[in-house]
DNA sequence: TTGTACGCGTTATCAT
DNA sequence: ATGATAACGCGTACAA
């Protein structure tokens, strides 16, 4: 790893014309730039990043720290963020805690000391209220996505959960359907509680009565859902739509319906949420109804309110809610 | 963002006794110890960790450049990294260049500039190749994953291509197969050619001679497999058995044959290649069988190969090939 | 056009 | 136990 003082030393220069030559700036002879350039080229010359950005106090760089890495429901969010900060001439590095808090708060705290110009998180765990309370507590640029702190200054990307709950169960009692159950996610999640009062406040809205089957505790893999609804056919109970608090466990749903040679729609009506199906799903079942979660968009907004903030020290932190659309597809009217 | 100055300015100590504090070092008296840590409550502060990187010429962090971060072809391979470098106390860093070459180019060229001890990249792409060298004549610890360069000095991870797809056909074969055909993957990946030559290996040592629709040229998605075995189909040709080269299209080979009303696996045979299937996948067709590319295993070596290249300066390049399993489900015998 | 000198925030060496 | 000083690699006033 040559030095920019090696280079000079070689081209018999002082560091201030290789750093001139570096950054293409003027007051630079011909003969020294492009001697210089050669001496460079000879010794596969880059400069230090990290000299650089401590002198001029400024990384380019967004730190995203993700829930999980591994998993599909983040790819629209990634891509968000990825383009709209390259598009922004930022470095987008990503990485994640493996559901696991105490490495996401390392990554965190790793990006805060000075690695970063700003730092994107993802979470929507009832756990991460630690972890973004120590993050507010930094001095150090933040955007939150999906995870909500309230009475606390600090930016946020959301989605009205509640809202699009409402939507979806709306929908289903406006087809006709009276005998709608709910089944949710892991009730861990802030979101899961958000999507069960949506539902729980329409039925309540309509005068339709929850029964002891109305609610069905689940989580956001495909498995559960599956076997909660098996249960309750084996039971007998005939619910004639089922609004599912993500896209995965609904295909749990849909698949214990087909095995019991339900058809959909018509014997059950079927609405998801999230929209994060991978395409080839396509191919077996019905196309799922569900609320799409516009996570592309959220992506970008949570970048653009970064840069933002990055360039308006001291302004006040903003919150920015998205809503969920319902996309109409075969498995409801 | 407090320094380390200000804060030794406060506690009225010089910025050693603050350091040996932050680095739980002896050689401070209670007093001041307990002093410095208070005033560092006080302006939350935490070191700069370029200036330390700087200093000690070491960052504890591995950058890892990824072809494409929004596949879920990944996941194995990404959680090995992780998992391995962080055992190791090592940050792991994952950027992608979406496919685009020029992007990875850059990401690759940031983690060079002294921000990481060493950089994995991953690409098999025949044009990564331009790439690959870019970064080999870098003095940067580095390890390529899926991408050969031949007759160059770099830490290579790969997988045998070649035996994992003799090794299907021969399986095939050996059932009592003869009408075998293969279904290749997008022919820009050096993979896709060598699995091409270990099938057409394998025929030819059978003694089995290859027809004008024995090798179909699709790529690494299910719709194009699906199309083409379609048409196959359509066109009264009868294979009865199909090595395809990844399993996406493997499944769209699936989708035509079970919509003609083909018997899997009696009257066509599947095996696709890599194992990356959802488990979802499993609710729908019949589990497909596949050459099991041990992705987590070859992020863990990747790991364990960059980490003695580091501790070990000028010791030869390395080259690990890992073996393709055979894994029997459902649509072969 | 060119070079000197200082600063970025930290750690390590060597006195005291 | 404590602190002054140099060093990491670079950018930039300022002076020459």
């Amino acid at each position: 790893m040559a030095t920019i003082s090696e280079i000079a030393k070689e081209a018999n220069v002082s560091r201030t014309l290789v750093s001139r030559v570096l950054n293409n700036k003027p007051g630079v002879s011909p003969e020294n730039r492009q001697r210089i350039l050669d001496v460079m080229k000879k010794h596969n010359y880059v400069p230090n990043g990290l000299a650089r950005a401590l002198v001029l106090q400024k990384t380019m760089t967004i730190g995203v720290v993700m829930d999980d890495l591994c998993n599909d429901f983040f790819f629209d969010l990634i891509s968000g963020l990825q383009d709209t900060g390259e598009a922004h001439d930022y470095n987008m590095l990503f990485c994640s805690g493996r559901k696991d808090i105490a490495t996401r708060m390392k990554y965190v705290d790793y990006f805060a000391q000075g690695r970063t110009d700003g730092i994107i998180a993802y979470g929507s765990n009832r756990e991460d209220e630690e972890l973004f309370r120590s993050i507010a507590a930094k001095s150090v640029n933040c955007v939150l996505i999906e995870g909500s702190l309230d009475g606390c200054k600090i930016n946020q990307i959301l989605l009205d959960n509640f809202h699009g709950a409402y939507t979806a169960t709306e929908h289903l009692i406006k087809q006709g359907h009276r005998n709608i159950i709910h089944i949710t996610n892991d009730m861990n999640y802030d979101v899961s509680l958000e999507r069960l009062n949506g539902f729980v406040q329409a039925m309540h809205d309509y005068r339709i009565p929850l029964g002891p089957d109305s609610i069905i505790y689940a989580d956001c893999f495909e498995q559960t859902a599956c076997q909660q609804m098996r249960r309750l056919i084996a039971e007998g109970k005939k619910p004639d739509a089922c609004f599912v608090g993500a896209d995965k466990p609904a295909y749990g749903v849909l698949r214990a319906a087909m095995e019991a040679g339900l058809s959909i729609p018509n014997d059950l009506a079927v609405i998801g949420f999230d929209d994060d199906t991978p395409e080839s799903r396509d191919i077996v079942f019905p196309g799922l109804s569900t609320m799409r979660q516009p996570l592309y968009e959220m992506g970008k907004a949570g970048v653009e309110l970064l840069l933002d903030a990055i360039a308006n020290p001291g302004r006040e932190a903003q919150t920015r809610t998205f809503e969920a659309e319902l996309i109409l597809r075969d498995t409801c009217r």
